[in-house]
DNA sequence: GATCTTCTATTTGTCTGAGTATATCCCGAG
DNA sequence: CTCGGGATATACTCAGACAAATAGAAGATC
C-alpha cells in the first residue's frame, strides 16, 4: 500500500469537508498563504491539492477572486475518489438511495447488452468472480471484491467504454449496499443464486432474460436494504 | 472568457494526446525536468498539470517509477473536461456511439422519474429551454445551449444527485449529435415536436408517457444521425 | 538455485522566496 | 446612472534546493 502524499491528504480532507457541508457552495477559502500556513505545509503542496479538487469540479479559483466552492451540480459525484470521500464518514442516506437508483437504471440495460456482446474472456471473468463469491463468502473482503468484479465484468462486456467507466461508481454502490446490509441483519439471504441466474442468462445470450434477472437481483437487494 | 492557465493548457494538451493514442496505456513519460524543460515551463506548472490528469484517472506517478499512462478502463471518460478533450480533435466514432447508447439508457428512465418528481421550478426551466430552442433554432449556438438546458433540467428534476451529475456527459453527447447531424444533412427534421411531447408528458405527471416520448426522441435522433 | 534482505540511485515529492499577471473593486468622468 | 480606467489583492509562475520513497540491483540466506 503506497503511502499517502501530502497533497493527496489535503485534497481528501478538504474534499470530505466540502462533501459533508463544512464548506458550502459559494464559500470562499482563505488565501493560499494563510491556508498552507494553517496546515503547516508549503504552498506548493496546498496548491496541488486545490488543483485536484478543481479537476473534480468542486472548486474554482481565479486571481483576485480567490478560491471558492462550486455549486453542487458541478461536482463529479461519480468520480471514484469523490465517492470514496463521500463514503468515508457518515454515508449520506439520500445519496446512497440515488446511487442505488442509478444502478437500477444502468445494470439491467448493461446486462442485456452484455448478453448480446460478451466474448469468452469476459464470460470467464464473470465465472471467476462468481467462484470467488462462492469460496470466500460475502462476509469477507475478498468475497466483496469478487462481487464488484462480477458487476464490473458485465459492464465491460457491453463493449461500451462510456458504460464501463461507470464501473467504479457502480462498484462503490455495490460495496456500500452489502456493508449496509451486514451492519443490521446478519446477511438475511444468500445473493449468490441471483447472481448465477444473471450469469446463465448472459452465457445463453438471452437478452431479456439477463435484463430481468439483473432487475430481480437489484430488487431483492433493495428489499434487503430497506429492511433496516 | 477566462484566459487559459499554463497548467490547464498542458493538462489539455497531454490529455488529448493520451486520448488520441499518442501516449498509450503503460507508456512512461519523460522525467519532470526534461518534460518541463521541453515545454519551456517550470516544474511547478508541469507538475500541476500532471496532478490534474492523475485526478482524472489518466496518469499515475510514483517516485523512482516515473509517471505512466493508466489502463484505459480507469480513465474518467465521463468527466466534462475529458469529454471536451475527446471531442476537440477527430471524434472517435465508436465512442460517440457508446455515449449515445448511454443516453438511450439513462434519459428515458430519467424522464420517467422526472414525471413523478418534478416541481414547478424545474418545469419552468424546461419550458424556458423549449422556448429558447423555438426562438433561436437549433442551428445557432444559443439554440443548442437551450437544447442542453432542456435535457439537464430533466435530469435535475429526478432529484437524484448521482443522475444529475451525468448531465454534463449527456450534454456533451447532445451537443455532438446535433453538430454531427448538421454537418452532413441540413437539419433533416425538426426535433422540436419530439421535445414538446416529452415536456407535456412530464408536465402531466405521466410516467410511462414521458419514458416513451424520450425513447422516441432518441430513436429519431439516432436515425437522423445514422443517415450519414 | 530460489527466495528473502539490504543497499543505492533515480525519480517524484516538498519546501522556500521571489516576481508576474489577472480579474475584481472602486472611483471618477460622462 | 452608466461606463471606463486604474489601484490592489490574489492566484499564478518561476527557480533552485533538499527530502522521501521506491524499483531494481547486489548480496545473503536457505
Amino acid at each position: 500500500m503506497s503511502t499517502e502524499r501530502i497533497h493527496q491528504a489535503i485534497a481528501r480532507a478538504l474534499g470530505t469537508a466540502i462533501l459533508m457541508g463544512r464548506h458550502r457552495p459559494g464559500d470562499s477559502l482563505e488565501g493560499e498563504i494563510e491556508s498552507a500556513g494553517a496546515l503547516h505545509v508549503s504552498r506548493t503542496a496546498y496548491r496541488e491539492a486545490i488543483r485536484i479538487l478543481v479537476a473534480k469540479g468542486m472548486l474554482e479559483s481565479r486571481p483576485k477572486a480567490g478560491t471558492r466552492v462550486t455549486p453542487r451540480g458541478r461536482w463529479n459525484l461519480l468520480d471514484p475518489d469523490v465517492l470514496a470521500w463521500a463514503f468515508s464518514g457518515d454515508p449520506d442516506e439520500p445519496f446512497i438511495a440515488g446511487l442505488f437508483e442509478l444502478r437500477g437504471i444502468i445494470e439491467p440495460a448493461a446486462a442485456a447488452l452484455a448478453a448480446l456482446r460478451r466474448d469468452e474472456k469476459q464470460l470467464a471473468a464473470m465465472a471467476d468472480a462468481l467462484e470467488g463469491m462462492r469460496v470466500h463468502g460475502l462476509a469477507s473482503e475478498a468475497g466483496q471484491a469478487a462481487d464488484q468484479d462480477f458487476h464490473r465484468a458485465i459492464l465491460e462486456a457491453t463493449h461500451n467504454d462510456a458504460l464501463a467507466s461507470l464501473a467504479s461508481s457502480v462498484g462503490a454502490a455495490v460495496r456500500w449496499t452489502t456493508r449496509f446490509k451486514q451492519r443490521h441483519a446478519a446477511l438475511p439471504r444468500d445473493p449468490l443464486p441471483d447472481h448465477e441466474s444473471v450469469f446463465t442468462a448472459i452465457a445463453a445470450r438471452n437478452e431479456t432474460g439477463a435484463r430481468e434477472a439483473m432487475a430481480r437481483l437489484l430488487h431483492l437487494a433493495l428489499a434487503d436494504m430497506e429492511r433496516s
